[in-house]
DNA sequence: CATGAATGAGACTTCATTCAT
DNA sequence: TATGAATGAAGTCTCATTCAT
């Protein structure tokens, strides 16, 4: 047995303990958004946050020096990046506003909805009024930021005449509003063994969301004709 | 036998003791619904919805037998009735489906919306999840009959040929988003004293929804060509 | 049995949970000096103070908001009282500064120095730094108001002609620094079962105190005045 | 074979590694003394002592096996050296009693009372009943010695008949219980921020007690008739 | 009917000490 | 030697609910 094995640590993997400590954070961030979107911030036990990562109470606090700053580095994690990535697709995006505006959407749809993250919306419109510092951290670091990106967004068709030009702040409002409340329902609610509730498929939501919004409900054209003339 | 408990008291307006005694239930359910929408369900103290209503820790045990009993009290007493109501009123409209659309939706606005009320669905969102029992319970109380309402509403819009044949489902969802999401909103991060959030008219909000879901956002139809020439 | 057992209730004792609820503060009063001197502030258990009183640990927190306060009213209920008390019997004192000094010094040590109260100023020493909130109450509660008192009793001996003009705030100094030393070593290492160590007896060391402070260490008189001359 | 490991080191001047190494427990011990009295024992934390000494918790660890091992050899560092030099000069002391009085209490004051190591007197006083073990240790290697030393000063002075024969353990007590007071004062209420405290000036206070205890209170002797006269 | 004293499980957070690296 | 990640017991304070009065 010549011991060809070249020493492991030529491939100079991280030893143990330090390839632990480097995932930990994300461990940890990972259990936590798991545990915040089902039972919330208050009523999520900092233990277990700990005990699903794997690690001991102590641990936890090693890494966050409070659930509340835990949280925080959750919604950083989670949304934070997000939203800039979006900024920066619209900054360089060449297509029609429709198309912008679906892109967005459909990617906060694959990014944020359809993941535990979609869940962060209801830990903040369910808890922020008990923890006034998240507040101003969540407007901060998500609302302010994500409203840019699609006031922007809305601006830019009004000004290229693709879209009429209506409140922006409000249509912006009307805009993701569906689909917010969509996660809102799916993470309470729709996570709930209820019988005969309303059943709501994303896909279908937001596909007649967009088609809503950018066509609207009534019949019009010809018929406007008339209305008009 | 001598005991001549003076029956006068019977035939009197009713004492004070008693006026006080007949009110108590809704004075503890007033108290309740502003602590429940200012806290939320779990961080809610029953001591203080005692306190608010001006009774001890135990009378409010003696009309509630627990903290959930009187939350869904509150349920029926503020949205149950309502939405029967609008059903009454829908039955019966004669006038167009815009119009009806229009009048169920203000209603709400000015019933719920505008009142604490409103809160009860930031309650729901936040917490179902920790407390089974009331999934079940609100989803056959109030999301139920409220998507009933509008469901016959747009269904019958479109059977009168006022409405494009979108899907019923998902355009009750799109309607009702955003004005629940404003309420959601405005007992939320609304609530809290924090700089720089995006602030959200009501009644431009509603507006704008109507229009946009009745009108639709693109500038289209062939008439279009005309008004750009 | 014509049962001429009186009924109890007759002679109006208080009935059984409020004579309870009235005695309770007192009862974790006492018990809480006891721990309080015993392991001092922060190691003594809020738990084991609710235990010694006989309630439980909520029951402490019904009528004491925070250990912090808790342990001011222990200051105050042993401490403030004893001072005030002081101040009023000097004055109206009558006899002599030395006999006042005496009397105020022997009363001292009856009702602090040889009860558990002594062991208040342990704690103080000892712990204020890691409270700075004691510090300024304790101050303001015992330590200006009992310098007070005894700078008036030296200043009156002085006026009067009883006593050298000393230095009024450092004699006061010298003045009590024995005792409460005393004090202080008899709840540390005289509590503890230390063999060699050197014994304090209260009596003989207030004696000498008193006897030293008054007339000296110094064997003088007629020597002197071969100095003077 | 080979492993020719460059003796140089060696004969080298100390490696900054290995001098850091040997200044290492005097590091520790002056942060260790530092905390000790700022914070007490039980608060002191010992990651901030090794912060403090500029190495990991694990290598306080190295040194000392505990953090009470700590304390014990912080307390031999900075009293006991000092008391056996004090012994050494009474025993070869050839001027008065006063005079020798004098001088020890004075080396104490500037030795001990006007540096850290004042603080730890502070230390046992409020903690050692938590912890047995150092009651012991501290009569030992403190309180008898000098106890010791000074009992004999006095027996010195009263069998030279400088002094009058008082009891020698009380008046020892009364001799060191003001400064050591002083002393305990100054670690404690003297060094939090409190507002009209009693400020107590280190040179004054011991003038007055070796003036008081030496010459005492009242104004006596025959030869007062003819001061008074 | 009404009161409010009492309970006790349980939450977040800290820290001395260990041990793999 | 030196490090610092990990542990888990322990401490303060809260609160829904009960029940003697």
């Amino acid at each position: 047995m010549p011991r060809t094995v070249t020493p492991a640590a030529a491939a100079a993997p991280l030893p143990a303990r330090r390839r632990r400590k480097e995932a930990r954070p994300q461990e940890l961030l990972d259990s936590a958004l798991q545990l915040f979107v089902e039972k919330g911030f208050a009523a999520t036990r900092s233990a277990e946050v700990a005990a699903r990562a794997g690690v001991s109470k102590g641990t936890l606090y090693l890494y966050f020096p409070s659930k509340e700053e835990l949280f925080k580095a959750v919604v950083r994690t989670n949304l934070s990046a997000l939203i800039a990535e979006g900024q920066g697709i619209a900054d360089s995006f060449a297509g029609s506003s429709s198309e912008l505006l679906r892109l967005l959407m459909m990617r906060w749809w694959q990014r944020v909805a359809s993941t535990p993250a979609g869940g962060i919306t209801k830990i903040i419109i369910g808890e922020v009024r008990n923890f006034p510092d998240l507040a101003q951290f969540y407007v901060d670091e998500v609302v302010v930021p994500a409203h840019r990106l699609l006031s922007q967004t809305l601006q830019r068709g009004i000004d290229r005449g693709e879209f009429r030009p209506v409140p922006v702040r409000d249509a912006v409002h009307a805009l993701v509003a569906p689909s917010i409340f969509l996660t809102l329902y799916k993470h309470s609610i729709g996570a709930c063994p209820v019988r005969g509730s309303v059943p709501l498929d994303a896909g279908s939501v937001i596909d007649t969301q967009i088609d809503l919004v950018l066509r609207g409900l009534e019949v019009r054209c010809e018929p406007r004709k008339g209305r008009r003339a």
